[in-house]
DNA sequence: TAATTTAACACAAACGTTTGCTATTTAAAT
DNA sequence: ATTTAAATAGCAAACGTTTGTGTTAAATTA
């Protein structure tokens, strides 16, 4: 049953042409005349002919595949993202190779490994939450296969990257609470560790600082993410000696399951959360805003970016490094 | 700064061996002597060689690279069972070229195509709702390419399928709702047009049968999944002469609008749904029960078949056909 | 008509690897 | 000392395509 895939070269003994002839033929080569363009294609068509990428791959040293390189695929934002990237290289007739990190460093190095013998002609990454050293990246320059980081990008100088300002979204979200009146507001936060805690943390400062409102760190809690860990969080802030009118969580979740938490209790406490996720929709008491950080418009210009990049020779690219940001943006939850 | 990669041949000329010499020697072959080997690996390694795969996938006609079509990405579903199939595929040193098709027929054609012309190994597919015509995957039989379809199947004989029955959990749930004394259980399914509806549907009276209680056709409503049309289904199973003490919708979503809606006016509904997804956690009155899909199983099975399928050869594996289904399974909300 | 251009196609190398077969050397067996 | 076998390594073809350079015949020019 093995069907033989029909060759170029079997085209040509069927017409007596050389293969040259018709790999010219099939590509329109104006030094082949056009009636034997058209018996070639013709033919081509009958035997339904289709061409060995791998052989164009390895012809051509190009694969017109891009490598993306994700933290988690099952996350909401990651699969979001991966989904606008992947409409974008359809739309450009190049594949997606995708694999995922679990945020483990030596996980992540071994895709790099991977991807880069597969010969990817550009990755795409989000980098894994425990990564520190990143050589296994610099390492794909020496091969000129361009890297675009997104979202989770590293703190080193000459690379492109989109990421996304949570900064202005934290401010704007402070700010929000405040103009509906809101005097004490806490802030349940992730852990220190993760560098998104610290820029939450940054802004919900700033704005306050900024409305000569004075700061007090104790209204500040951090959590491990978990349901459990929220709701301890939750009652700290609710023994706080100016309770909370109202509480800015990591992320949606964590608010779910704070607003969970004091379902029991009668509270009229406001919430205000990062990531705009569904959940927002499901839920019955949802926060009145979310943080939106546009995971899909993020994939969309990283990805944008690479291609504008594989489009350059090295030579006109230059020492030229894209460093887009992406301004958060405070969503109101609609009420219905 | 374009390195060339460096090649078999160039550790052939500095060892003033011969390539296939070289190659042998990576490849531990007995026929090369020990200290040959050595001196190999090393000057291999000393020049950072790497062998270059596309020459490798060329040579051999194969890719390692196992392809995967899913309608979209995005959705909790799909991407739990894309993440079980990426670890898989990890270990087995394979990689994964991924594609979505929206649910689009055509866009599934040109994704099968682009796939074939890849020259993967073998597929997996999960197909779109609205395609009806499976020509572009037999297509695939005949290049040798092996196809595994999970989760969404097509209605033809002879596939290799792994699939979820639903009719198990339906069962379960609507015993689950009499055994806590409801008499009176609503299904607010989906559209007509979907398989799911169907057999959501078939379990729901077949469960009600055998406990030989009649089966009101009025109390199962259809809606077309959105907050809106759960509303106007839920309106109509609240002005039913029986109202309903208990609801089964399509799925947690649908379930999680209902409770919504139900939410400002006091009521003990009781509901159970399908999927079991995460959301289930993050509401405040979640369904009492839902009936889990296993997405992630699913996807597993699914890849450890198309691995199997690719390593035996032709010959063996005849005229045998892979139809595993796993069981739903109604699974209990766990409460706080 | 002879010289020159042009059109149309063929030849062959190259991309990097694997692998069946062959050739040489060395050691063992007679 | 001669034959045989084993160990080691080289040769060359093959995978399918692209592309620079030849080659031939027809068409154009002078």
């Amino acid at each position: 049953m093995a069907k033989k895939p029909v060759t170029i070269k079997e085209i040509a003994k069927q017409l007596g042409l050389s293969i040259s002839t018709v790999s010219r033929a099939l590509h329109g080569h104006p030094s082949i005349s056009l009636l034997t363009q058209q018996k070639v294609k013709l033919i081509a068509k009958q035997l339904d002919y289709e061409p060995n990428q791998t052989a164009i791959f390895f012809q051509k040293g190009k694969t017109f595949t891009i490598g993306v390189i994700l933290p988690e695929l099952a996350e909401a934002f990651f699969s979001s993202a991966i989904s606008a990237i992947e409409d974008i290289a359809y739309k450009r007739n190049y594949t997606v190779l995708l694999a995922q990190s679990h945020d483990n460093e030596d996980r992540e190095k071994q895709l790099v490994e991977k991807m880069k013998n597969h010969r990817i002609d550009g990755l795409l990454v989000s980098v894994a939450k425990t990564t520190s050293n990143f050589e296994h990246f610099e390492q794909l320059k020496k091969y000129d296969i361009p890297i675009v980081f997104f979202d989770r990008i590293p703190p080193l100088k000459n690379i492109h990257s989109v990421s996304c300002n949570i900064e202005t979204g934290s401010i704007e979200a402070v700010n929000y609470l405040l103009k509906r009146g809101h005097r004490s507001i806490g802030l349940i936060n992730g852990p220190h560790t993760l560098i998104a805690s610290g820029q939450r943390k940054e802004g919900y400062i700033k704005a306050l600082q900024k409305n000569r409102l004075k700061f007090d760190p104790s209204l500040i809690v951090n959590c491990d993410l978990t349901e459990q860990g929220t709701k301890i969080a939750l009652n700290q802030l609710l023994n706080h000696k100016r309770e909370p009118t109202a509480i800015v969580t990591f992320n949606d979740y964590v608010s779910a399951f704070a607003i969970k938490a004091l379902s029991k209790i009668k509270s009229d406490i406001e919430f205000v959360s990062y990531a705009n996720s569904s959940v927002i929709g499901f839920m019955e008491h949802p926060p009145i805003a979310s943080v939106e950080q546009f995971p899909a418009i993020q994939g969309q210009k990283a990805v944008d970016i690479l291609f504008d990049l594989l489009n350059t020779t090295e030579n006109e690219e230059s020492q030229r490094y894209y460093k887009i940001v992406i301004e958060s943006q405070l969503i109101e939850s609609k009420k219905d």
